[in-house]
DNA sequence: TGTACATCAGTGAACGCGCGTTCACTGATGTAC
DNA sequence: TGTACATCAGTGAACGCGCGTTCACTGATGTAC
């Protein structure tokens, strides 16, 4: 991955946090016109002026709350990035001591995809949202800092399972089935016309079949 | 997938194609620099005064040949697609009459696999424009339409070795081993500092294991 | 082989436009006494 | 409870810039006779 020049002076921080309650509609009300734009002319093609005259405002009003144009793709993706953690995280947390049978496990996994699916669907703009943080470079470190917490709290919530691999190993694989599985869901998200539990059924087992030789 | 707002208006072909030598150079040099400045900037920030500077040439010259900025990205995209396209087609025509072992299968997988890892890093840019073709609206039909010649051709040379499922379902089945396929490659591509091995191996399993149920 | 002409490759200079962003400001709301 | 003042939310108008793109042109190369 390269990175780009000057990433480093662009500020990724909402920059004046609404403190009166007619201010924080407008906040939210910027970075949801933002999403609703990426749906119609995607992140290359969006524009502050744009966010400011669809949300009814002048530009300035815009920039009282985020300093650039990155500065609103990064709030937006932070925000799935977050919503998407808690609920990954909360499913770490509750898988059992003992190894399930891979029926059990494919199942709890489809499960958690599915929610992941709907929370990027129920996100104005959450598909775009997901392609702008792989593809606009100095967005890209918030994508790897949500992978990088998931994969750690996988890694050590299921460790106990599967005790017999090296950790280096075992590290390459939890990684992956992440990736495989964030890849499964930006299939369904990006073709609703796919039956999703079945999708989201086939990757599961893949990934948990894998696993299964790791006994 | 929402379509943007105007697609219909921008041509995405090659303009005029260059008759001398020297000017199949120019040609060629063009692309290479675009690939090059699409690694060096992304394509958000890529632009045709950039490429032609880039290139020791003066901004028309550029229109001599390419219609507008992307036709440019189309270009490339369609390149590095055909270039793919060619090697795994190969594959699957070779692939024998009757089914061999998991492991077998796996192995050779893993070998196309990492075909295609070298295809793309070997082209100037390639992972942005594996990029630019999921995430610029435009593009991404050259990407669906590689990737409906290749589910076509997966599941026409594979079929005899699955009769079991449903087509509709085997149909399914292909569809995702070949995204989750493309899915580790581009991770592979993404961060060469991993196990190329490893990774595609342990894909490759998995799809593998996957099929194996099948039976 | 030399000349006349057609085609091709590429340039210099500029265009209008929308971009991201800022300045100086106004009116509305909240707070202290 | 009323007033004075500070803070907050948002505006109107404009900026310089680089973008994609085009016009009218020049010089180099290829071809016919």
């Amino acid at each position: 991955m390269t990175a780009s020049k000057g990433d480093a002076s662009v500020s990724l921080d909402a920059k004046y946090r609404p403190s009166t309650e007619s201010a924080k509609a407008t906040f939210k009300s910027i970075l949801t016109v933002t999403g609703e734009l990426l749906s119609d002319v995607g992140f290359e093609r969006l524009s502050t002026n744009m966010v400011a005259a669809k949300a009814g405002l002048s530009p300035p009003a815009l920039y009282r709350y985020f300093p650039n144009k990155y500065a609103l793709l990064a709030e937006l993706g932070r925000s799935l990035m977050a919503a998407q953690d808690v609920e990954v995280m909360a499913w770490h947390r509750a898988l059992p001591a003992i190894r399930p049978s891979v029926e059990e496990r494919a199942a709890s996994h489809v499960k958690i995809m599915q929610r992941n699916v709907e929370i990027t669907r129920d996100m104005p703009g959450g598909e775009w949202i997901m392609r702008a943080l792989r593809s606009v470079p100095i967005l890209q470190k918030v994508r790897l800092e949500s992978r990088d917490l998931v994969e750690d709290s996988f890694y050590d919530s299921i460790r106990r399972w599967y005790p017999k691999p090296s950790a280096s190993d075992f590290r390459l694989t939890t990684r992956l089935a992440i990736e495989l599985s964030y890849s499964a869901i930006e299939m369904v998200v990006d073709e609703p016309d796919l039956d999703m539990q079945a999708v989201l059924g086939k990757a599961a087992m893949m990934v948990e079949l894998y696993f299964e030789t790791l006994i």
